[in-house]
DNA sequence: CATAAAATTTAGGCAAGTCTAAAAATTTAA
DNA sequence: TTAAATTTTTAGACTTGCCTAAATTTTATG
């Protein structure tokens, strides 16, 4: 069993090796978990010894297989209980990241299996980041903004790009969540805004929210 | 902010003093928290200083108020979660209280108000022990054995006295299960069975059966 | 390519929570 | 009511995870 320390640190190397699939620095790591790089070696050592990941001095760390798989099921525990929060107990957007570090530590297998479930298997959490599956599966980024719709070409929202809770909250008061049809209608071509037609309501949203709000087709 | 340690600690003076409301002994403590008294000593002087605990040396201990109020805290949260496994996620009575263990420490007060409400506030968890509310306050038991009731008097299953897994399988299998509707239709003379109707079948349960099922008239 | 700057690691320590062994207090029982 | 048994506390030590300060390695720059 690897403490609730261990599997922050796994989760912070995870997200910072992702995008660039290179690997990790101490120092980065450090202001990910919010601590000191002495610190930092310590835990790596630590993460080393497991064969978590693959450390070699003052050459930055990977995950090995079996710290990705560990990493990625925190993953998938954060992103369930988010969409959890958001569908069943109705948080806004913003209010679930913290609630969710919590609860991503939550260990039982079956707890979470029969949670994905209840869910009706979700496929992204409420900011359109995708929910690994049991296995470890992350679907490839389908999603698409809704800049670049069609008129007359409707999707339902599964995300957003830009996670301020300014952002966030304006998309609720707009009415702009998670689940809801949209479908553009016009895109004016004064300034690229774009007039959408959500729960038979027409409104109409900037290029740069346009840019901003994921869906699927 | 209090130790998930601390919490257990809390938690367990508080379950050991409610039968008798007497102080608990340190080798009580050690036995319901799974380690030993030298422990259990360094923690209550620890406990003690935050006076969320009354303290005499070789005198055994009470919660003080504070104290009580945080340990009931983590009863309400405990019982909450159960309520949602059993309810939500369609877990066994007897599987959820390991799980509920760890999910009592979630911090978040919005966030198991929300799951209260969400859940219906609830009376009683799984077991029937009752869910104390926000403010603290619980519930006078008034639940009551079947074995109790008169034919003809419907009810509903809200818990168990008897939490042995054999038992709450067993219940299972005969859908005597939370929230179910049942009707004593006869007391049989001879061994003090019980005709049941639920479901509208009838079914037949021992007298030891029935005055393991509590329900709400 | 030499050296200054930046990043990383080592060394030595601290707090929380645990343990064993031994000492002290309390309770039981002869 | 005193000795034995039991309970509780103290003392000293270990582990995890964190820190600061100093040493070392890598990288960047003139």
């Amino acid at each position: 069993m690897n403490s609730y320390t261990e599997e922050n640190y796994l989760k912070s190397i995870y997200h910072l090796s992702v995008p660039t699939d290179e690997s990790v620095s101490t120092n980065s790591i450090a202001a990910s978990v919010n601590t000191k790089a002495a610190s930092v070696t310590d835990m790596l050592k630590k993460l080393a010894d497991k064969k978590l990941i693959n450390y070699t001095k003052y050459q930055g760390v990977s995950l090995t297989e079996e710290g990705k798989a560990i990493a990625i099921n925190i993953v998938r525990k954060h992103r369930l209980w988010e969409f959890f929060l958001v569908e069943k107990l109705h948080f806004k957007w913003d209010e679930v990241h913290e609630l969710a570090e919590e609860l991503e530590h939550i260990t039982s297998v079956e707890l979470i299996d029969r949670l994905d479930k209840f869910l009706g298997n979700p496929k992204y959490d409420p900011h359109g980041d995708p929910i690994p599956d049991s296995t470890g599966c992350i679907k490839k980024d389908e999603l698409i903004p809704i800049s670049t719709l069609q008129p007359g070409q409707s999707a339902i929202i599964m995300g957003v790009r830009e996670h301020a809770p300014v952002f966030l909250q304006y998309l609720e008061k707009m009415n702009l969540t998670i689940g809801k049809q949209i479908k553009p209608i016009e895109v004016i071509a004064f300034d690229h805004s774009v007039l959408l037609s959500v729960n038979n309501n027409t409104v109409s949203i900037s290029r740069d929210v346009a840019k901003n709000i994921l869906v699927t087709i």
